[in-house]
RNA sequence: UCCGGGGUAGCUCAAUGGAAGAGCUCUCGACUGUUAAUCGAGCGGUUGUGGGUUCGAGUCCCACCCCCGGAG
């Protein structure tokens, strides 16, 4: 950890097996944790305003240094008081440093690239990566630019984030042994560049989170987590492709979160659904961020307590005609609390904006309840109990009531 | 009644006389540090009816039946 504590403060209150309850203190308020992060990747949590993410409860959005820095630029953010100021959010905030989109722009998604073979679905954007940094090609004009540790610390400094994550390379699935060590050892000196430049230039308040690399390969992994722990960041994230399955993401999650210091608080970059944050938070991990809960929703897609189709509810498919129930009963959202599944599904499949919205407020509710319920049950000391009945089909409110 | 235009997938429409297609709908699949309110696949046809010409007709000819517009 570093030595000039201060700027971010992580307390760790109640523990069960590895699950343990805390808060991440910012200057922007408090996060509590385990925490799930909705992603608003170009300024704003897709279809809800400020005050809509704030009243959902949650503490902390994330923000990516790569399209901001497409659009609309640090120096006019900046301008606006940062991304606190920009965006109207009082709350705090965390900015992913651009190094995935080294990877996302260049295979088209994580999907696409576990199951592809090579270069499938690539947005062909990526100009090409190497020591310095990685040049892409702006997919709004073409031009083409760069980004550096320092280049993605400057940025970040600009967007005025709580946490910055360090700029990195998310390995391929598909890299080789020999490709994810010697990309884990770049993102390792890149780590080290990012450090100086935000110790030197860095906003005072802004932490700094370091991100493990290491493809699926336990000795990587080892190496990367202890590099990184040794570096003097904030906090830790697990970064990369996990594997090619949730099997497989498991048993490298498994063997990676115990490496990672005890007293930091440790973020999952990219995972969430519902039964990946059951198993992240009994590892020990404490933030997790995901495209996924607000993309299903702008796909007409709810979160449910249904183990069997994967938590989720497909308002789109057929057969939901003169469907009175919920999508999930009891849970407190505006969609489950005023309409039932007939209507929410001719809604959606009518395209209704309003649909959009109802269901990303219903999965962020989810979300959010199901990490919230989280915590109660490990401050009770039932977790492995609360974790089980929600795998088996429990709603979160359900499985681990507050009284 | 006459003149003109038109009948092709559930809908809106393509297809120099040479292997009947697209979009939408519908059904299904995908989505994990968001170039994604997105992407992919599938179902779906006696080309209005009956004749004719032709090696070959959605296409050309004849008759009839519908629809639209105009005239009376």
């Amino acid at each position: 950890m570093r030595e000039d504590e201060g700027r971010l403060r992580f307390e760790i209150g109640a523990r069960d097996g590895a699950a343990r309850v805390g808060t991440i203190h910012t200057a922007h308020g408090p996060i509590e944790t385990p925490a799930f992060i909705p992603l608003a990747t170009k300024g704003s949590v897709r279809g809800l305003d400020t005050d809509e993410v704030a009243a959902l409860g949650y503490q902390l959005i994330l923000g990516n240094t790569y399209h901001l820095f497409v659009s609309p630029g640090p120096e006019r953010i900046a301008a606006a008081g940062g991304l606190n100021g920009f965006m109207g959010w009082e709350r705090a905030t965390i900015t992913d440093s651009g190094g995935f989109q080294v990877f996302s722009l260049a295979h088209g998604g994580v999907a696409n690239e576990v199951k592809g073979s090579g270069r499938a679905g690539g947005h062909g954007s990526i100009v090409e990566i190497g020591e310095e940094g990685a040049r892409f090609r702006s997919y709004r004009d073409g031009t083409e630019l760069f980004i550096s540790p320092e280049v993605s610390m400057e940025v970040q400094a600009g967007l005025g984030s709580d946490i910055a994550l360090v700029f990195d390379e998310c390995t391929p699935f598909h890299a080789d042994r020999e490709y994810t060590a010697r990309s884990t050892e770049r993102t390792h000196r890149w780590l080290a560049r990012c450090l100086a430049w935000h110790g030197e230039n860095g906003p005072q308040r802004q932490a700094v989170f370091g991100i493990v690399q290491g493809g699926v390969h336990e000795d990587l992994r080892r190496e990367s987590a202890q590099a990184v722990s040794e570096a003097g960041v904030d906090g830790l994230a697990i970064g990369g492709t996990l594997g090619r399955d949730k099997e497989e993401m498991r048993g490298v999650l498994a063997m990676t979160a115990p490496l990672l210091p005890e007293a930091a608080p440790k973020h999952l970059l990219g995972i969430g659904e519902v039964d990946d944050l059951l198993a992240g938070i009994a590892l020990g991990l404490d933030v997790f961020d995901c495209a996924v809960p607000t993309r299903l929703a702008r796909h007409g897609v709810a979160l449910a307590p249904d183990p069997e189709r994967r938590f989720r509810l497909d308002l789109r498919k057929a057969g939901w005609q003169g469907n009175r129930d919920p999508i999930a009963a009891g849970c407190p959202c505006p969609a489950c609390r005023r309409h039932d599944r007939d209507y929410l599904s001719y809604l959606s499949r009518a395209e209704a904006l309003t649909a959009v919205r109802l269901l990303c407020l219903h999965n962020l509710t989810y979300m959010h309840e199901l990490t919230r319920h989280a915590r109660a049950a490990i401050e009770a000391g039932g977790y492995r109990a609360y974790a089980d009945a929600v795998m088996a089909g429990a709603a979160p409110w359900e499985a681990a009531p507050i009284v």
